[in-house]
DNA sequence: ATCTATTGATAAAT
DNA sequence: TATTTATCAATAGAT
């Protein structure tokens, strides 16, 4: 062997790794790097932490200073949740979790259903313009938002029409060989595509910043 | 003035930092250097991690993916709190329902996030397509017979059109109740229900994680 | 907060 | 999983 032209630390972007077992030891060297740092914060501050990590398999990894339990205990008398009966805080915080996790769950089923039913409306619209042309489309089967797009576009194509029905009116009438030769270069942007800003990554970070230092 | 030589990054001991105000900014900076590792960990691996801190003055911040509670309320279902009393069957129950509901919660949130994705894709490919379509159609190249022909197709396309829209909007008086998933004051009760682990499928993108690793 | 020189973390290869 | 190497990213110090 001549020699060993390792790439180095390489750039990557944060989205999800799709390599299992890449990922698997991508996920190994951060948390450890992770837990690290939290260590660091500890000594160097006298802070204290502690950090709970679910791997996407569903194992449980945890760091506290001076341990999680007290910490998350005094996470939650600092965010009290109000409970009339008389049960520990973790108990009393994991009844109303169950509750906040149920609405939770309701809100995200819905969203789903929207998302599916938009994607549905979509699928379907694409399959329309796919496979007929406009003048044979069974309109009778179209939906909502698919007239309504239709009536859109419909009153566009009226103007186009009736301003090339003029166009050829007067040509009729005036047949000028220099007579207007790139007038309706104006018509092909009718639908111009928008693109937005691509959004970056959502709700992952939930800094709790807006207060002083300590 | 010539220049503004800066140190740079020194070399730091890993040991309580004596200065107050440079405490303060070392907290500071490596808090959301932490926070960023750990959303960037997520993002990566589709981890869920929790993190709460105190600072040395008792102010407390966190970072929660999804969100702090229901990781930390996974994490004592994983590793229970010693209970001396006779609890710990209803206890057991109890967090296994919890646990339900996270993977549940879980599971429907990868699902939406699949449906977007496609949702997106979808529309993406309307745009694209739409270039092409009929309302774009050089309309400026057809013939005074065309045009007629064109205005009359038009004229009975609005008729169909009017129809299909009232007949939809009829319909729309009698809704159906497929989104009523749940009754907000049954859900507290979700942990007397027994539930199959998932009845529903994703159509398009399954992301649903591999088992076994880590 | 912003700017750099440096250190520290880590992706890829083994 | 542990080590190595070449890079990239975080951050200490100064402004």
């Amino acid at each position: 062997m001549v020699k060993k032209p390792s790439k180095g630390r390489q750039k990557i972007e944060i989205s999800k790794i799709p390599k299992k077992n890449h990922l698997q030891v991508t996920f190994s060297k951060r948390r450890s790097g992770l837990f690290k740092k939290a260590s660091e914060l500890c000594t160097l501050c006298g802070a204290n932490v502690a950090i709970i990590v679910f791997s996407p398999a569903g194992k449980v990894f945890s760091f506290g200073h001076p341990d999680v339990e007290s910490i998350v205990d005094r996470f939650f008398t600092c965010n009290p949740i109000p409970e009339p009966n008389g049960l520990h805080l973790i108990e009393a915080h994991r009844n109303a979790s169950v509750r906040e996790l149920n609405l939770q769950l309701t809100q995200v089923l819905n969203q789903l259903e929207a998302e599916k039913k938009r994607g549905e409306i979509l699928s379907q619209m694409r399959r329309a313009s796919q496979t007929q042309c406009w003048w044979e489309a069974p309109i009778n089967e179209l939906s909502m938002p698919e007239l309504e797009q239709l009536k859109v576009s419909m009153e566009e194509l009226k103007k186009v029409v009736l301003s090339q029905g003029d166009k050829l009116l007067m040509e009729a009438a005036n047949p000028s060989p220099f007579y207007m030769i790139n007038g309706s270069s104006a018509m092909v942007d009718h639908f111009e595509i928008e693109r937005k800003p691509s959004e970056i990554h959502g709700n992952v970070h939930n800094f709790g910043y807006g207060q002083g230092f300590f």
